[in-house]
DNA sequence: CGGAACCCCTGACAAATGTCACGGGTGGGT
DNA sequence: ACCCACCCGTGACATTTGTCAGGGGTTCCG
């Protein structure tokens, strides 16, 4: 009996995975959660063997919270389960300690068999997906700039992310001038989009 | 028993729903499809009393599906799932012909609750939604001013939305600064995301 | 016919954005 | 001690945006 942990913050979702898994006899989920904060926890009172986490989640995103289950439960693998495909999802899981990775869009026999192939001490991962993520190569922002690009999705002026910031504006205009030429691109907008597809946030 | 077509183009959320609702011993998912354009064939051949459409799909969005479907089988009533509570999608699905509309995070009673009470002749919706739909308003953007704002989307510059549509440069400024104006915002972005949360796309 | 509401365009202007060259500070390596 | 990469800032500049005030065209309606 494999036991299993849920974390996904759609309600539906949960329980309609719930109920998909428990259709095979192997299968057991033990918990589910719908926070990433809670998922430590959950871990250390139901000892699952695999934890299946959505990465869009409140409180803790779950390649956090993989970081912190890897840390703290190291017997239980990490499957992420998610809807995105981006390069940059996978290089973070990977460095979170995940050993899984399957879209949500994958047949429904791929999550059980990964599932499967997770607890015979194997590596499951889409090759595209790990061809993309090779392409798409580490970050080359610095931590600055990160926060910089960061601050830009949510203030619509330079002004507003300086003063988040605390920072001058002419630095702010420097950084965002630093990130679109290392993206290609010609904009904020491109640059954000750019560097959120490669995984560079 | 009630029969009911799925649509979702997710392969794992379409298996886990149908799993989550085969528990129920008055549901019978006869039919489950992954392309919006597949959906009105579906519903002829297999009759089923209710579908569940999501919105984003491939071939035909389901609010189109649900139109098509209120034409060629008006005796299947529609319920709306979706991810997002966004009011112009609410909006946009009533005119269409949709009887349900119900979020991907709602409890999973609230699913089964849903399908039942549509069955019986009910309209079922959300009633923080519908008020917050209410509030948007329909949109008082012209059709021109929204083919800009959706060019706006993919194109960086001014430049290649005026290539794009044929028009010139100054012709396009002027229309996305209708639009900023019309929308309460300051930037393309803003203007962009706000139009979009509002259903006025 | 005279509005009203669109469509498309122009030109001119202020404000915001992106680029460039620069200086000074820190800390980590070799 | 030196270089390197990063941090933060400045000032000046060209380009792009967004705004405003026009003008001329269509269609539809009272």
């Amino acid at each position: 009996m494999i036991r299993l942990l849920l974390a996904d913050d759609q309600d539906l979702m949960r329980s309609a995975l719930s109920a998909l898994l428990d259709l095979e006899d192997d299968f057991e989920v033990v918990a589910a959660v719908d926070r990433g904060d809670e998922v430590a926890d959950a871990a250390r009172t139901h000892q699952p063997d695999v934890a299946l986490l959505d990465i869009e989640m409140p409180g803790l995103d779950g390649l956090a919270a993989a970081a912190l289950l890897a840390e703290r439960q190291p017997r239980c693998r990490v499957v992420i389960l998610t809807t995105f495909g981006r390069a940059g999802y996978l290089r973070r899981a990977m460095e979170a300690g995940a050993v899984g990775f399957v879209v949500k869009d994958a047949p429904p026999e791929a999550l059980a068999d990964a599932i499967r192939r997770v607890m015979r001490g194997e590596r499951v991962v889409d090759p595209e997906l790990a061809a993309a993520t090779l392409a798409a190569g580490r970050s080359p922002l610095t931590a600055r700039e990160r926060d910089v690009l960061g601050a830009a999705r949510d203030a619509a002026t330079v002004a507003e992310i300086a003063a988040k910031l605390f920072l001058s504006e002419g630095t702010v205009r420097n950084y965002l001038s630093a990130v679109i030429a290392k993206t290609g691109t010609r904009n904020r907008m491109e640059a954000l989009r750019a560097a959120d597809e490669r995984g560079w946030l």
